[in-house]
DNA sequence: AATGAATGAGCATTCATTCAT
DNA sequence: AATGAATGAATGCTCATTCAT
């Protein structure tokens, strides 16, 4: 790395450069959250920042550019090992049930960001055909990750046999209710996290 | 009611214009579920019917009727007690957590068709102010009648006790999974009612 | 004239086509007076007659047909000489000025009714070129009319020397105002013809 | 004010987006004048001016503040005390046929432009509910100007006493007559002022 | 690095008009 | 004699995108 006068105080133009396409995605996603991706326009966006529309374009070829980098922040986000280990669901000793539990954890504390919440927000069918199967490959990891956790499970037998398929989507998908229950509920993050845990590995029925 | 010649195989001129306004219902319905209801254009409608752009407005006075009637299509389908007494939650004698079930049941069979479906693909915001009261207020007796379902259980204590906030929306707001998994499953529709009833109720956990 | 089986009171097909034609031009008057004539539809004349749109082509080929024919009708009660022997401008010995005077309320009783309005009413840059030289050679008599009736006047001297073509338009275009004082007159229809003619013939200058 | 290199020749940015927009106003009137309001379409602007149709909503938020421009251009045109003393009614000592005088010499030179001759053109119900508040507000000054101008000459004596609401009315919207006679005109506009004034202050009759 | 200006493509909607019945 | 059904053409307007500066 070089050595740079003034420390690292001053920031490079490639620094600053970067922190303005977050900032654009950044914008995009709260807007996407808000009205949703097909009525979001790059004016909305620019307004947003206080900058020209061209602008926008100075940082990326095309709104596909900005929600792939959004949806590529969102997995990021989710997979980053780096921090969180509290919900991280694959520290060494743990069943498949408490695996899953962490992975739903996980996922309601990134939905509280506005990027997070894009993960369960878009539908692949709203976005172009073009960048569609980018971020289906984007976000495979997610639902790839879901998927060994539900395996181990079934094969520690911390979870029950059950369709797997259905499984595996009824809870990566009903996910997606997240950003709306973020929104709904009144009690902590982790409160709301608590109450869906309880849902999705007990259900709903009394014993 | 009124003898005609040809005995009813002989459509009369309400008739075919009835049959017209559910074909365009039936194609908006299609088409939201693939791509949307931004990204729905009238002439898509149009073309899938082969028809040109103005017709579309002689059945109907705008946009916004299309999904009015679409919407109150699908909420009449759901609500329908004339038919499949079979997953009809109000029966006497059941207990909260088996309406709970026949409910989930009916969601999945309704699902299963295009219209029915929209009532879990069309999301509030993505509706102009104007009818998003109308349809709030259609839609209003499905979640109504979740909410009075689950309230039964909890009072007979079939269902256990959560917070009510995040089990109403995860049960109702979760079938807007159900769009998803229809398409994905590859078993019979009633196969797909059983693993999620049997998620819903029971969970994911083993015992 | 062929005798008829019931005398004059049965109508015959004729009669009743024509008057469903006097009807859909007294609608079009009424409307273009209310509403002007750009913001006229055919639906609202439809509308207006409790009729379907097309039962209009039936009687006209199109709405400049109609329009051709309001005119038609408009200048036809200006210069009927049936009636109203008590503003006809061409009565032997009237001076120029007493014809005048004529004129203008002769103009002022016609405006009171909606077809009449229509002579004012209408521009002609409003009307499709095709139809502009019909209804300008249509109303071509009331102007001529008019010129003649100053032409005298300044002959036998009751009408002051004053610049022809200024005097004439002034006078006869001015009455285009006639709608407008027809409609926020509060007086009798005779009382707003001596107003008008007070003014026409002796300014507004005191003396 | 800042000085500028080059002098007042070269425009800046600003000054040529300012007059764009004039040009569309410019453009508006002629065809308005031309063709009427409702006949306008914004394509007829675009070619009008070799532009593309977005182009004019660059300018202009729409239809409705273009034609809003176009007024309170027209309006500011006529009340602008800045030139033109020679035809300014409010100049002291002057009485109220000698003021109502030179508002009609105003007039007949503001109708000679494009866009003082709406001022004339436009009638009140061509124009959509919701900027006809608008622009009647914006047109106000100049129908009580006139009225001002009116009772003055009443109350000094120079003005006969007449039916006051014919009066007013054929006064103002008898000018509605001018782009007519402004285009009818062979002579100079202020040969066609002094007819018109002839005309206006002492009648047609002889004496 | 940023933006003013401009535009092609597309959309919801309206309307005069036609045609088969 | 009348109308249900259908449509081509046009309109106001939006938006992603480009380009010269």
């Amino acid at each position: 790395m070089t050595k740079r006068a003034w420390g690292a105080s001053i920031q490079s133009r490639e620094e600053k450069a970067e922190l303005k396409r977050r900032a654009v995605v950044q914008s995009a996603a709260r807007l996407i959250r808000r009205i949703g991706y097909d009525a979001l326009s790059l004016g909305d966006i620019a307004a947003d920042l206080h900058v020209a529309k061209p602008t926008i374009y100075y940082y990326f070829k095309n709104k596909e550019e900005i929600v792939l980098d959004l949806m590529t922040s969102a997995v990021g986000a989710f997979l980053d090992t780096t921090a969180h280990a509290e919900d991280y669901p694959d520290a060494p000793g743990l069943s498949g049930a408490e695996a899953f539990e962490r992975f739903i954890r996980r996922a309601v504390r990134v939905t509280s960001n506005d990027v997070g919440a894009c993960l369960f927000v878009l539908y692949p069918h709203q976005i172009p055909d073009q960048i569609r199967r980018d971020i289906d490959t984007i976000a495979q990891p997610v639902a790839a990750w879901a998927d060994r956790i539900v395996r181990t499970g079934l094969a520690d037998g911390s979870i029950r046999a059950c369709d797997p398929i259905v499984a595996f989507n009824w809870a990566v998908n009903g996910l997606r209710v997240l950003p709306i229950l973020t929104e709904l509920h009144r009690g902590t993050q982790s409160a709301l996290a608590d109450a869906i845990v309880d849902l999705v590995l007990n259900g709903i029925r009394a014993r």
